[in-house]
DNA sequence: CAAATAGTGTCTTTGAGACATTATGCG
DNA sequence: CGCATAATGTCTCAAAGACACTATTTG
């Protein structure tokens, strides 16, 4: 079998053993993880179903930069594993949270993201149910929370253009947990014309929460909110068992909107199956527990 | 204004003034653009409409490693850019190609994935009307060719666990231009646990195809596929007066699969909005041109 | 029994699939 | 005139929205 050679007269061989990295300059690459499960608040009375919050996990930072604000976990990928591997095993080493479901969000790289150095994030989405999740007491000093989170549209303007439009909307993000509130603001612009698409967002007001995190975490949510209505995500959030109406509240939460029930249950109960199990001293009558379905797409 | 000191002792802003990087490895930070565009190909007869054919760019390597196969364009990120920045200044250095649709598809990090070093790509999917872009004379020494897309589903295998189910499922990709024909076989492995999910891909066969552009090739394909049932992205690859009946074989030749034209119409017509031209001499009935319609979403 | 939730029935609306029918310019 | 495509009508079927009604348990 011939090589080929290069314009230096080297075959692929030689040119690799001889290989050097550039002397240009390379990024940083990190990793952050939005974990998002959704946990169940005090019940009103005996007879009340209890409320569920939408929550997501974040680290207090004990160093510069935004020493004293909370983060995403994540941390540096290593150059013998995949992002996706960095993203498993930092949140095992921060959070003690493992064997989740996790996607690849989104890779940011606005150059001074991080004021230290050049540093982009890949973001993960990852969900959990709440049952089968327990923080590692903080074992390095880091201090790992649940936030509730409360996303809110606050404005929105479109201007008209002859070849497109654009259109800029305002987030606010409010992120509790018991005294601790956090908040952000992002402006997203959108600007479609025959040239293209361009996106451009800005944090324009910033409460405790580090880099760029508000605008990773708006975005993750995004897509939850996107991929719920036609896949089988939310049940990454549910425990082995659980009612239809415990399912449905879940979308509720997600989609910040009330469901239909009969409508639901049509819908998304193809994606459970029935068990023999049911609940019981509810106040009312008892409820049939689910599992998850597996669905061949 | 108080200013939080760490446990050295340090202001953020003494911090940062101190900061060094650190001395673990960074990785490469690469960009390849899949960008797709549906041409015309020779007509039958003056009766018959032309035929249309998917088609993305590839630029020929002229240096090792993969000398002679063919890639995806793209190149490194500068530091003071974006890799959006990055994927659209280098796709017009490469191919001349500019002012098109483009959007961020995924980061691929196997850390062997380029056999000089360590090396990540973050990949785009640009979408280009053919009729708007012209390719650049091949200015240094590369060169630029436009290749039929071709993909198949060649194998799938479904196995069911008792927490889960692996799916394996096999693609073959093939590219030509002319006398020239790239190939390749993905395999793709999806294993659905309650534990989580598990991608991954081998690629068991290439024919020059370099690096592993053969499956974000495949991505890209994917993404595509997904996006046009539910978007008004296809409108990125017409020009700017066409026929419901164009728009329909982009559909067709996308999907794989013929469309109903009612149905397609009462859908995708919204998409749209009527001019006053129409086609002549055509052999047949003339049709209404159509324009992009700006929905605000 | 009252409170509260569980679970189902059904009418309407919407949209896609399937197929048929009519319209029209060109050689 | 006949070819090939343009454009629309209509019947059917599936799914979602809206709302009502019945069923059960516990204090």
């Amino acid at each position: 079998m011939e090589e080929t050679t290069d314009i230096n007269g080297l075959t692929e061989r030689k040119f690799l053993a001889n290989y050097k990295a550039g002397d240009y300059e390379r990024p940083s690459m990190a990793v952050d993880t939005v974990i998002f499960t959704v946990m169940q608040t005090k019940e009103a009375n005996y007879r009340k179903l209890p409320e569920k919050e939408l929550k997501i996990l974040l680290i207090k930072r004990g160093g510069h930069p935004y020493i004293g604000s909370w983060a995403l976990p994540g941390g540096f990928v290593d150059p013998d594993e995949t992002t996706e591997q960095a993203a498993i095993r930092e949140l095992k080493e921060e959070t003690g949270v493992e064997n989740i479901y996790l996607e690849q969000l989104y890779t940011f790289s606005e150059p001074h993201r991080d004021p230290r150095t050049w540093v982009m994030s890949c973001s993960y989405l990852a969900l959990a149910d709440s049952d089968g999740i327990s923080l590692r007491a903080g074992d390095d000093a880091r201090q790992a929370e649940w936030f509730t989170v409360r996303p809110y549209t606050v404005g929105q303007s479109i201007r008209k253009l002859d070849n497109g439009f654009e259109k800029i909307t305002e987030y606010r993000l409010e992120l509790i947990c018991g005294d601790i509130k956090l908040s952000g603001i992002v402006r997203h612009t959108l600007l479609r014309t025959d040239k293209g698409v361009k996106n451009t967002y800005e944090i324009t007001e910033n409460n405790g929460i580090a880099f760029d995190h508000a605008r990773i975490i708006l975005y993750a949510l995004e897509r939850l909110r996107g991929k719920i209505k036609y896949t089988d995500i939310a049940l990454n959030l549910m425990p082995e068992y659980f009612t239809l109406t415990d399912l449905q509240r879940v979308y509720e939460i997600i989609l910040g909107k009330e469901q239909i029930k009969a409508a639901f249950r049509r819908k998304y109960s193809v994606l459970t199956e029935p068990t023999d199990k049911m609940t019981s001293d509810a106040g009312h009558r008892p409820s049939r527990l689910y599992r998850r379905k597996w669905l061949i797409d």
